[in-house]
DNA sequence: TTGTATGCGTTATCAG
DNA sequence: CTGATAACGCATACAA
């Protein structure tokens, strides 16, 4: 048994270790960072005292010493959105191939909420951010810049905007397949939507849509629109209510699958066929849309590759300043059974 | 413009506050933890010059000299499966609501990955640990605790368990389940599991069904089991080996919804009639359980609850060192028309 | 009520 | 190649 047994619960430290191995802290530090800039034998006996203590480096005093914290943070609206999931997790396994911790926030799609949290996770010393969607306070993107934090834009692509992004283009993609769905002899067309205030996805989508409208000489008013909350049983509650209007749509065209999937549901229970009765789009190319009954023709939307990719581009972003970057994320027509030829 | 401006990019600190207010650092200090140790007439001043400079307290500075974090980590195998992203989104939303910060990472179902990541996260100070099932390697048990880092177990419940945690009982759920399907005649039973050997919410499961069997007076060995990973895939490919045995099953029981959506789809696909030809249950009662056709038999599983009461036990245990605390969620059956008696 | 001084665990600079 | 030693930004006993 030692006599200077630092054995107390406290956990181990630096200083610990170099007293054991009987060299300096800066030894010790400099083992664990950089290896090579010491000579084999005492690194072999720094590396011994390292494991025969249990030491873990203390992550917050190594932050605020090299004022780096190999650190991401993610705001996202939320993780129950299968897309939102999958893109995230996509994004943290290309993060932890190079060595960078996430940090996960959900802001419930409230901006103020959002604001918040990038914020707390700047002053935790996030080395860069994932954020959704551009739009927000300008004051915010300021407040990034002047504390130094690089951004990127997920699920949205403004070739405008002057900050990195990694989406595609919400308006094309919408528009496209609205056209099909005219090409198809739909006229009476109805959507539902999420909030078009504050989610710019939604309003170029629906954008979207109305182009292909005026494109093919319908008046624009000739849309019905029904702004909701994503979920199934919103879904449903919207159709509900779009089958009460005097003129019925006959076609549903969504902002997501999973809106899309409560329309097929609740219009079953409502004893309409789909989609012979009316037709429905959704938007994103989740797994629901494919074993959803009819299957969902939809927009397929490569969300795990938008994740890598916005992780490649923070982790080029970081330290090296370049001023910019964007990633174009190529969407495609997904058909399915969901949506057939109007009959009248 | 003042002559001591301390205008550099560099993000202002507590000592630029306090000049700025001509208080000690001190005040400052007390100012944003104690509001109520300082008079209000210098509080407005400092808090005057808070707002002039953009303050934000560095949290890395902070945890290190306080000891504390206010941060909870949370490590789930996948955010791609909705039981975890349901209820680590509720898990948060309760740390939010007490001024907690989750810190996540995923662990891609391999525990060494786990282990190294409950390294990071208690290098990083955090508060303490939520964790999904409670079979892992002792070390890291005692690890925690020689570190003072309270856990919590979810998604797992095991009455012996030495660990605070908060779940259902999957071994008595899923024989409930097995027992109702025996009860309508099956015999021929298959099971598909995530795979048994580090996966005990798993493992329980089928020990659930075998008990069930046993029962019953059917000899155990009658149950074909099928390991694989969770997916929609992956289930459909399993249901195609199950196929090519010399007796087939009447009914599959899959360890999860994801699954058994697999399996039904599959079997539309190899043109037999579900449930007519072969019956099909689930487990966790998900939202695509509802939307399935035909809707799935399964369990249903309160995971946003789960979520929430675990955030409550675990701030719970931060600070006040009570040693246990176990939170038993209640689970019930969802008869769909996935399962029907059994006809020859 | 406020200020002073010290420590938290690392990294980094600069000699040796 | 290695060892002192000064930051890093904040919290907190202790003193005033």
């Amino acid at each position: 048994m030692q006599t200077d047994d630092p054995r107390s619960d406290r956990t181990p430290t630096l200083a610990d270790v170099a007293r054991l191995a009987s060299v300096s802290t800066a030894t010790v530090s400099r083992c664990l960072n950089s290896p090579d800039r010491v000579i084999e034998d005492t690194r072999n006996k720094v590396m011994k005292a390292v494991r025969e203590l249990g030491y873990a480096p203390n992550f917050n005093a190594r932050a605020l010493a090299a004022k780096r914290t190999n650190t991401i943070g993610a705001i996202i609206p939320t993780m129950e959105n299968a897309i939102f999931a999958r893109g995230l997790q996509a994004f943290q396994e290309e993060l932890g191939r190079n060595g960078i911790t996430m940090l996960v926030a959900s802001s419930s799609y409230q901006s103020d909420l959002e604001e918040e949290q990038i914020r707390t996770l700047v002053s935790r010393g996030a080395d860069g951010l994932l954020l959704i969607g551009y739009r927000r306070d300008p004051r915010i993107y300021e407040f990034l810049k002047r504390q130094g934090v690089p951004v990127v834009i997920a699920w949205g692509y403004d070739p405008k905007a002057q900050v990195p992004t990694v989406g595609f283009d919400n308006f094309a993609a919408m528009k496209s397949l609205a056209g099909k769905v005219i090409g198809m002899g739909h006229r009476r067309i109805a959507t539902i939507t999420a909030s078009t205030h504050d989610n710019d996805r939604a309003s170029e989508r629906l954008a979207g849509i109305l182009a292909a409208m005026v494109e093919a000489g319908i008046p624009e008013t000739d849309l019905s629109i029904v702004e909701t909350t994503y979920g199934i049983d919103e879904g449903g509650a919207a159709l509900e209510h779009l089958m009460t209007l005097p003129d019925r749509p006959s076609v549903v065209m969504c902002g997501n699958d999973v809106l899309a999937v409560g329309v097929i549901a609740k219009a079953q229970e409502l004893g309409l066929n789909v989609p012979a009765d009316l037709s429905v789009t959704g938007f994103d190319d989740i797994e629901i849309a494919k074993i959803s009954s009819p299957p969902l023709t939809t927009v397929h939307v490569p969300h795990r590759r938008m994740g890598k990719e916005a992780a490649r581009l923070l982790i080029n972003l970081v330290g090296s300043d370049r001023p910019n970057g964007k990633v174009l994320i190529e969407t495609s027509l997904q058909m399915r059974e969901s949506l057939t030829e109007y009959a009248d």
